[in-house]
DNA sequence: AACCCATCAAGTGTCAACACTTTGTAAAAA
DNA sequence: TTTTTACAAAGTGTTGACACTTGATGGGTT
């Protein structure tokens, strides 16, 4: 998964009133608005969600946003405490690296039929995401690689060919942005990172299953085990 | 994962009016009722819920079940459609083998690292559910190995020591109640299945990580692959 | 000074009323 | 008889008001 430092809210404070006409309903509507004050930062990891605020803000009653609220906490994004507000869930330690594991599983799962499902018209896109990412890599461009490197993991899981693994990797990916930002800067394994994309997408391409399976599984683990190492270089007592 | 027959509604008509002091607030409650009513098979896949009539059941406003509802949305255990309602989600065909593609590749991997967890105490265990099993299979009680068999896979996943992969785990089984009834039957692989089930044991007994693995897999894709024969064998076109 | 208790503001929990959309029904037109 | 149109019923969408809980503030007591 390489670097992983996020790119730093591309949404300063964008979106504001609610649309004349809602094409899914309101609660839906502000689910998504909220999904992106999470993901993006602007509401961080253990805060409160204020229903007033946020209705105002989003410029509907209180109702629509509880709805979007009681959504969200179905998708595990944020924590309701009786009488006491609801939360944005933050992550720990443990869960994160719990999450590590299973992404690893489902990559390896992906590439491994990705190495069956292999069409000709993908390997253009591949080799344009690789040679993208090497640019990246040259110009430092952290957040450029971030968001190309997303792109290949995704394309591997659109070969899977398995649209509910698709969904699951999807929100682990997602799900990792409710960490604690500081542990996230591995700054410069861009270059090794991409050297492993390109071990990889070579299996896929060859047909080697297994190969491709082992060097998916084990390209995600090594993010696991940078996420381990900053954090014990840190604070030596931070996980559960 | 063996017969599934589904056991036949443990729930006639159970849970009615609201609990005087809801512990975690009535949204939490009725959510919890409407699992319920939906895993049993009382409200079946593709039907509407009635918010109202739900509410009167409950014995609350429809504040309270639009909010437990929304939750279920968040789950994906029901859809909904603007200014139509929402409906118990149903799962394709397609649908329903990828989910058993995850569910073995999760079972894989919780057996795999069940064979580095396994304590003396647990040994017991899993004996004791088997040999049960075995009763279960002599007397061709269906819903008693279904119970069983829900605690082995359990056990397995507990050992595993990955919370989030048990409660993914936990979701797939009871996503798999969405299926269309009609195609679960199944009937006699029961003692197969068990016999399964003990190699998979002896495996993780001993520590032979691989195996256990690779065991734990073909076990879960043997009920794929069940379910695979009965659709098209009583339709050959249901599929997606 | 430390502690306890009333008071109060802020915020969540619930409800009933109202507005809008959809769909079925039955009368009117072709 | 068939089609179209108007109407009514049922149900969802949204709102503002009100009840209750929690946590903080501040005065009084030991």
């Amino acid at each position: 998964m390489a670097t992983l430092s996020r790119p730093d809210q591309p949404h300063p404070l964008p979106m504001n009133a609610a649309p004349e006409k809602p094409e899914q309903g309101l609660p839906v509507f502000v689910a998504e608005q909220l999904k992106q004050l999470i993901y993006s930062g602007e509401l961080k990891p253990g805060e409160r969600l204020n229903e007033a605020a946020l209705a105002l803000r989003m410029g509907t009653s209180r109702g629509p946003v509880r709805e979007a609220i009681r959504m969200l906490t179905g998708l595990g994004l944020v924590k309701a405490v009786l009488n006491r507000g609801v939360f944005v869930r933050q992550m720990s330690v443990r869960e994160m690296l719990e999450l590590y594991d299973l992404r690893a599983l489902v990559f390896g799962f992906a590439a491994e039929r990705a190495a069956d499902h292999l069409a000709e018209s993908h390997k253009a896109q591949f080799e344009e995401l690789l040679d993208a990412m090497d640019r990246a890599c040259e110009t430092e461009n952290a957040n450029q690689y971030y968001e190309l490197n997303l792109k290949f993991h995704a394309l591997v899981l659109l070969l899977a060919n398995n649209q509910r693994a698709q969904a699951a990797y999807d929100d682990y990916v997602k799900e990792m942005h409710l960490f604690r930002r500081e542990y996230f800067n591995a700054p410069g394994n861009m270059r090794q990172s991409n050297a492993e994309h390109r071990t990889l997408y070579e299996a896929i391409a060859k047909g080697s299953k297994a190969k491709a399976k082992s060097t998916a599984e084990r390209h995600v683990l090594k993010g696991r085990e940078r996420l381990l190492s900053n954090i014990d270089s840190s604070s030596p007592l931070a996980g559960l």
